[in-house]
RNA sequence: GCGCCUGUAGUGAAACGGAUAUCACGACUGCCUUCGAAGCAGUUAAUGGAGGUUCGAAUCCUCCCGGGCGCACCA
């Protein structure tokens, strides 16, 4: 409805404005009374023909009311604002709509054709977290926001692949190994340090991973394996034994798991064929690239970097960055995904220049990629900040959480928050609180309305070719208003990725509902109207349904 | 020091530059002999501070005060 106006005011302006370019702001306004909804261009406006905002909102206003649409039974100019009122027969036609299209209510159509999902075909890298410890809350968070948002996505026609980077190569792999060997005990520390270690903080015990984890991998990796070996070994043990199984019960699904080291192949003829050697060469081309203190930097500042980063360390082994670069290009260039969607956990964001540098460098263009940082949830214990760190053992598992407060009040209280909301998150208060989280209330109507369909026709379904007509009560007009706005939501968070909004109508909509339920029977002495009626609360079932499981979270017909 | 995020009722959070700032929890009043009271109706209470831009600022800009994260040849 809303692109629907968006066209019909654009019609209307170019009758009295021709120039007029911009954007044209539909939004639903706060109050009842000032319309369904309202759009602002006669402020807009008013800077263009210098006229005051209510005089051209009323000439606009007549304009509109002209077209005729039977979508709005009212169209007013008030304060400058032109506002709509939807009419009850688009509302019945709304309704009637969700009832026939049922879950696929307010999904885009799907392009049919191989050649166009491919266009659409977005990649989304999220959670990623490093094989060296369990998923801890935190993850979580990330990991249900890219999974309902490859949801929501998916409800617009495109087609999204879900991809776990797993970074089972490097400096931590190391020391995960490092680790293992040294709770295996046998060999002291000092004898598994390598011998051109630097500095001290590389044999510091303090940066070696701790937590009864680390103790459990001892036991089964073979203690003949070397520090490299060993790690890898627990590495692969990790992702098998607590991430895959943890996001399993999460309900968090992965189309693929990639590794970086599948980016370094190890056979030389691979090796040339790689991608590697390729950007390497382009890099060198473009005079990019340059050797200091015996490493291999890029020029990144040349493209909006802070400083210059190292590709490829004294060592001879490749920086993160590397392969990062590599991975990128991968999925851009390669694999040709029409965008890249990566989701970061907020201590990674200082990051995101040096990854756009690059990425420009190769001409990649700027929007094949957007990086979402979601900021970290700090963990309060007892009152106190708790600082969650893999490596000294300090972290709630995301298992431990579902396990404590269940996984769709997990779902739910995470999904709750823009990703920019600093989280706060006290286990002890979670779980006494699980009992009072707002997914409640939504599953509670929907199961509310379950009972009721159920009483009425116990054997299932309801009778058709009702008379809508018959819904006229405020109540029962401003509840398909609600349900006729999801398809929008579902829009907006599309396109500005705001997950938290779904949730949040979620509620809105199980609010209209209970609000209807008070006022109105919907089993009454009256048959056509309880048939109406019975509809009305089938399509909010629908959409509660709909809304409930693109969270990941369960729609209950009894609880 | 520099960069990113952030400061809204007692608490946790919403609000694409729009109209009387919204929701939940808490506290206080009411509402079950009729479809599920995990519900409904009502009361309470808020934009960190000072300037500026704008017809209009929680939102944009400047400064100040607070909080989180980052600033590696770790990821």
């Amino acid at each position: 409805m809303k692109e629907a106006l968006k066209i019909l005011i654009a019609g209307a302006i170019s009758e009295s404005a021709p120039d007029f370019k911009g954007n044209i702001l539909v939004e639903i306004p706060e109050k009842k009374e000032n319309g369904d909804y309202a759009t602002n261009v006669a402020f807009i406006l008013s800077k263009i023909v210098h006229r005051p905002p209510q005089e051209i909102a009323e000439n606009l206003a007549v304009e509109l009311v002209k077209q005729k649409s039977s979508d709005f039974f009212k169209i007013e100019a008030k304060n400058g604002f032109i506002n709509f009122f939807l009419s009850e027969e688009h509302l019945y036609i709304e309704l009637s709509e969700i009832l026939k299209k049922k879950k696929k209510y307010g999904c885009a159509s799907n392009p049919s054709s191989l050649k166009l999902r491919r266009t659409n075909e977005i990649h989304l890298d999220f959670i990623s977290a490093n094989p060296t410890g369990p998923l801890t809350m935190g993850n979580g968070r990330g990991g249900f926001y890219g999974d309902a948002l490859a949801n929501i996505l998916e409800t617009r026609g495109n087609k999204v692949f879900r991809e776990y980077y797993v970074n089972d190569r490097g400096e931590q792999i190391l020391t995960l190994g490092r680790s293992v060997k040294l709770a295996q005990g046998g060999s002291s520390i000092s004898q598994t340090i390598p011998a051109n270690a630097s500095s001290v903080s590389e044999i510091d015990e303090e940066n070696l991973y701790k937590g009864e984890y680390i103790n459990k991998l001892a036991e089964k990796i073979g203690k003949k394996l070397n520090e490299s070996e060993a790690g890898q070994k627990a590495a692969a043990l990790i992702l098998k034994t607590y991430i895959k199984p943890a996001l399993k019960k999460s309900g968090i699904k992965f189309d693929a798991w990639f590794s970086e080291k599948s980016l370094y192949p190890s056979s030389p003829r691979l090796r040339r064929a790689s991608k590697y050697e390729e950007i390497m060469r382009e890099l060198m081309e473009k005079d990019l690239i340059y050797e200091k203190d015996g490493a291999t930097w890029f020029k990144t500042t040349q493209f909006g970097d802070s400083e210059d980063r190292v590709l490829i360390k004294k060592t001879g082994d490749e920086t993160y960055f590397m392969s990062d670069i590599l991975y990128h290009f991968d999925k851009i260039k390669t694999r040709k995904f029409s965008k890249a969607i990566d989701i970061w956990g907020a201590d990674h964001h200082g990051y995101a220049p040096r990854l756009i540098a690059a990425l420009k460098a190769l001409d990649i263009p700027e929007d094949k990629l957007e990086i979402i940082t979601m900021q970290l949830v700090r963990l309060i214990k007892n009152g106190k900040e708790f600082k969650i760190s893999k490596r000294a053992g300090n972290f709630i598992t995301l298992e431990e959480l579902i396990n404590e407060v269940g996984l769709d009040a997990a779902r739910f209280f995470f999904l709750l928050y823009s990703p920019n909301t600093h989280m706060d998150f006290d286990i002890a208060l979670a779980k006494e609180r699980s009992q009072k989280n707002p997914v409640y209330y939504v599953q509670y109507a929907h199961a509310r309305i379950t009972s009721i369909l159920q009483k009425a026709h116990p054997t299932g379904g309801h009778p058709k070719g009702e008379k809508f007509k018959l819904l006229k009560e405020k109540e029962e007009l401003n509840l398909i208003k609600k349900l006729a706005e999801f398809p929008e939501i579902l829009n907006d968070i599309s396109k500005n990725y705001e997950v938290h909004r779904l949730p949040r109508y979620a509620m809105e909509l199980a609010g209209e509902f209970h609000n209807f339920y008070e006022k109105h029977r919907v089993i009454n002495e009256d048959k056509n109207l309880t048939a109406a009626r019975l509809s009305l609360i089938a399509a909010t079932k629908i959409i509660l349904a709909n809304a409930l499981g693109l969270l990941g979270i369960s729609a209950p017909d009894k609880m």
